[in-house]
DNA sequence: GGATGTGAACTATTTCACAGCC
DNA sequence: GGCTGTGAAATAGTTCACATCC
């Protein structure tokens, strides 16, 4: 059997993306340590919740200066990052699938949106943010060809479970679906779904009631 | 103290959503009943889960028949929906705000986007898939003479909470936060974030990872 | 004094499994 | 036989609270 799993929960993966943002930022305004209870500002999560989630990836801080900026954003890399990348595969180049575009495209990171797919013959050939766009019919071989790992869906409802099957068939292991419309997709496969009408109608359901409030993640999302 | 709360859980909230979703496609197929399994095949979740979450509002079925379509949307429709529907306003009209503004014009729901705002001269003044956009300077007094209840934020990280400033100063009690930092806001105040790095970190994670594999919701988001 | 690291308590959520009904 | 409704068990996730260290 392999060296005992660490298995991080679930929730902690998410939150630790949130955390190295803040890592970034606070490295950008020179910071060198920080407290649990001033992440806790800046995400809303408790300070508690902060400490349990840097200690289930190991990483760990001094009492007198809390944790390095640095290196947690390097400990949080090696638990969510690839060393090679995290190749990503866009398909449905409407409005949403642009924004997206723009959103990985601008900055560096570990994910790379390798290829952008739609299937209207007018978009194809383009250039979108700096990503080529392949017509749909590209896709098996391209992605399959390029190792795409993840793949985006931004397509209207009724096209996104033929997507999705393509994707699948192309060799990729996570999905994450914009689409309202729940994906059937084989076991093996993570699929995600960002529903927007799910998160505003939530969001409206606790905003009329409810005097006190709470911070979430979509889950879940984030979504 | 009021007339017993029924106190649904968090996560059964959102997933009405995509019940209600599923109900609708039914009775497009002129479908009368269905069973749990049937809800949980297009939703993903085990049937045990959907029963406990109609349970959870109160909505009974047969077991010789299943659970009744029609009343099951329309039961759904009471906790969700306020009588008067959800109004809501959204900031930043780039591509995510127009990808969201497509969506929510095009179906009618419960939710209605009563008006969009845009820092840019240009942007305001027009209209966008069949919303005006005003200048950002509008909001506070628009957002309040409108009774905006949810805000939908999707404009860059930088500007994200001076909005939400401007929102909560109007009287939101809900806001959908789209751009990648959290928010501060006040108590009684709902917040949502639908993070796409996260989810899509996330996924990159879990697809890594995982021989066996499951869904998941944001949002959770995500959402 | 104030921070981390963490067992233990607590809360939330999901699943099991089965009685009762058609 | 197959389905709903639901206590009870199991699991997941969060918070408490305090020993320990600087």
């Amino acid at each position: 059997m392999a060296p005992t799993k660490p298995d991080v929960p679930h929730r902690t993966i998410a939150r630790l993306s949130v955390y190295r943002r803040v890592a970034a930022t606070l490295r950008a305004e020179g910071r060198l340590t920080v407290y649990s209870h001033e992440i806790s500002g800046r995400t809303g999560n408790t300070a508690a919740q902060v400490r349990r989630d840097l200690m289930s990836i190991g990483f760990t801080g001094s009492p007198a200066r809390g944790y390095s900026v640095p290196d947690l954003a390097d400990r949080i890399a090696e638990v969510l990052d690839s060393p090679e990348g995290l190749r990503v595969a866009l398909v449905g180049v409407g409005n949403l699938g642009r924004a997206i575009l723009a959103y990985f495209l601008g900055r560096r990171s570990n994910v790379s949106v390798v290829a952008a797919f739609d299937a209207s013959q007018e978009k194809a050939g383009r250039v979108t943010h700096g990503c080529r766009v392949f017509p749909a019919t590209e896709l098996p071989r391209l992605c399959r060809d390029l190792g795409v790992q993840v793949g985006v869906i931004t397509v209207p409802a009724d096209a996104a479970q033929e997507v999705a099957d393509l994707l699948v068939q192309a060799g990729v292991k996570g999905i994450v679906n914009f689409a309202p419309t729940r994906l059937r997709v084989v076991r093996g496969v993570y699929v995600e779904d960002v529903d927007i009408t799910t998160v505003v109608e939530k969001v409206g359901y606790f905003a009329l009631r409810n005097g006190g409030a709470m911070a979430d993640e979509p889950e879940e999302s984030g979504t």
